[in-house]
DNA sequence: GTGGTCTAGACCACG
DNA sequence: GTGGTCTAGACCACT
């Protein structure tokens, strides 16, 4: 469900988060659908519950999952991240840098659209 | 010539890199051009030498400059950074992060490749 | 008569508290009205009888309901929580900490007035 | 400049958060203006440095403080906190909760209305 | 020196 | 059993 890769400089955290909305997002994991208590998923990737917390919390936040306390945590009924300008700006300048640095490997628009079209269908 | 930004999580030797990169590949510096030295760099954004020499060796490291000893430093004569596989896959990956990002907030193909053409244009 | 908010971070039992308590206020309970037993409201709520009788509990702790014994649990016949310093301080500190927020976020004195003379009248 | 309530049900790390934003509206506490290192702040409340950090982390996701690494945590240029409807809801039901309290205690709307003046003063 | 991340435990309220 | 909080350490990158 979770693949870490414990060599990459990425945050633990931020895999997981990073892989739980991908997951969501392919359809592996459906509204109200349980997943693994903080505890479970611990063992299961061999890391402390904290980092696992700190992931469900900022997922939480983001309005991915929900919480019930006694209960366990779910995949969110509703999933809609609000399109913040902010968030989107904070993205393109992210998008921009990436970008750069295909154009300085001799990247023109097309080889560069081609690329992103192709990530955007892995998704 | 280089606009840091002290709140952003990037690390300023990184941001050196990237705007030097930019201003590169905008024409604004051209090949054989003169840089800064450490010193006097470090002094106009008023940061600690360590700190632009570290990203003046990740450039030089990158073939973006070239240091000739008792000269000074200069973009380097041939700029030619050769398409990585491993580099590829790395930004490959960086890339779907921010594209599942856009993804979740509701942009469908046809946004983010109007998105990344547009970025693509202005660097 | 009571409406469960599950995703909240407020405890289940406590919810039950308050909504009962605003149902006396509000009159849609009167003194001496029977209020559905343990096992029943557990039932409607689809919670366990436990969570139901804590809140009864804290309820008859604080004079609101009686339970007497054979015959049920109803609403108490005289209600008057007596105005408590300590209890006056405490709802003064978590008043503050909402007050503050809303400071923050620009309200002025005139606007938080409004919104309590709102939210006093819905009760 | 920050009193903690160990006895308090309140986390610790709420209450940081709270009275660093009581701090600015104050104004003990101006933009750009320095704050405690995570270390520093963990020494003097006797507590550990991970409390401080989740205290900072969120309320630099408040937009209240900013972080420069490496050079520690100031108050934020701008503090402009916006008004998110669904934050507003959410004050409103705590405002509810305690405006009930007090109007089970006899507090009639002029009291609740001076009261709340009061403690808005106070801020 | 700074904050960010992570470990390996612990206790608590809730259901 | 669940998540939330906290402790008491550690290592790391950055400046």
């Amino acid at each position: 469900m979770i693949q870490l890769d414990y060599k990459s400089s990425k945050p633990i955290y931020e895999q997981i988060i990073e892989q739980m909305k991908f997951n969501v997002m392919k359809g592996y994991l459906s509204p109200m659908d349980a997943i693994p208590s903080v505890r479970k998923l611990a063992l299961d990737l061999k890391i402390t519950p904290g980092t696992v917390a700190k992931a469900y919390q900022e997922l939480e936040r983001q309005g991915v999952i929900e919480t019930i306390r006694g209960k366990g945590t779910f995949i969110a009924e509703e999933i809609d991240i609000k399109q913040d300008d902010a968030k989107i700006q904070s993205i393109r300048k992210k998008l921009s840098t990436e970008i750069l640095e295909l154009k300085m490997m001799g990247f023109d628009k097309k080889q560069t659209v081609e690329l992103v079209k192709n990530v955007y269908d892995e998704i």
